[in-house]
DNA sequence: AATGTGCGCAACCGCTAAATG
DNA sequence: ACATTTAGCGGTTGCGCACAT
């Protein structure tokens, strides 16, 4: 039958991860690797599901993360990505060293849309907006986005 | 000075593809 | 070949903070 039995479990811990349970992650995962994300959780003593381990260590413990602003280089790229790739987050921080899909989705649909939409550019397809759609959302993002830049 | 509003980040949820017995 | 389990992905939400009124 149907799904995941990984977070029916009861007494697992939800919402932010306490520093405890941050040290605990990262010493199992220095010790044993990455992977097995399953059998992580009470192997290293946590009372969290294996996908929230892994997002946790993904998104934010990982040592090799940059972390801070993105730089206009990365802004551009991810751009030019997204033009290609669409919302392939996980494609596209592939190919940002040190960034990661979760954290690249983020700054799309926070800085990059509201940039885009501001110059009258759909983020979509990175196309012109048609007129009807956007006069008014246009006026109301641009001052925005001209702040912004 | 107090309250309201918007923004940014971290984390959760549901779905799907891949792996395994 | 099929059923079940697991990992991974993308969308969405909730919370805390900063700024504006």
């Amino acid at each position: 039958m149907g799904r995941s039995p990984c977070c029916e479990k009861a007494h697992t811990n939800k919402g932010a991860w306490t520093r405890e349970e941050d040290e605990r992650l990262v010493a199992h995962v220095r010790a044993h690797g990455e992977g097995c994300w399953r059998s992580l959780p009470s192997a290293a003593g946590l009372l969290r599901c294996g996908k929230s381990c892994r997002l946790r260590w993904i998104n934010y413990l990982r040592p090799d993360l940059k972390r801070g602003n993105f730089s206009r280089d990365e802004d551009e790229l991810i751009v030019k990505l997204h033009s290609l790739l669409g919302n392939k987050w996980s494609l596209i921080a592939a190919r940002l060293p040190g960034r990661t899909d979760n954290e690249i989705k983020n700054y799309w649909n926070t800085h990059i849309r509201r940039k885009l939409l501001g110059r009258g550019i759909d983020p979509v397809t990175h196309r012109p907006l048609t007129d009807a759609a956007t006069s008014c959302s246009r006026a109301a993002s641009a001052s925005a986005a001209a702040s912004s830049e």
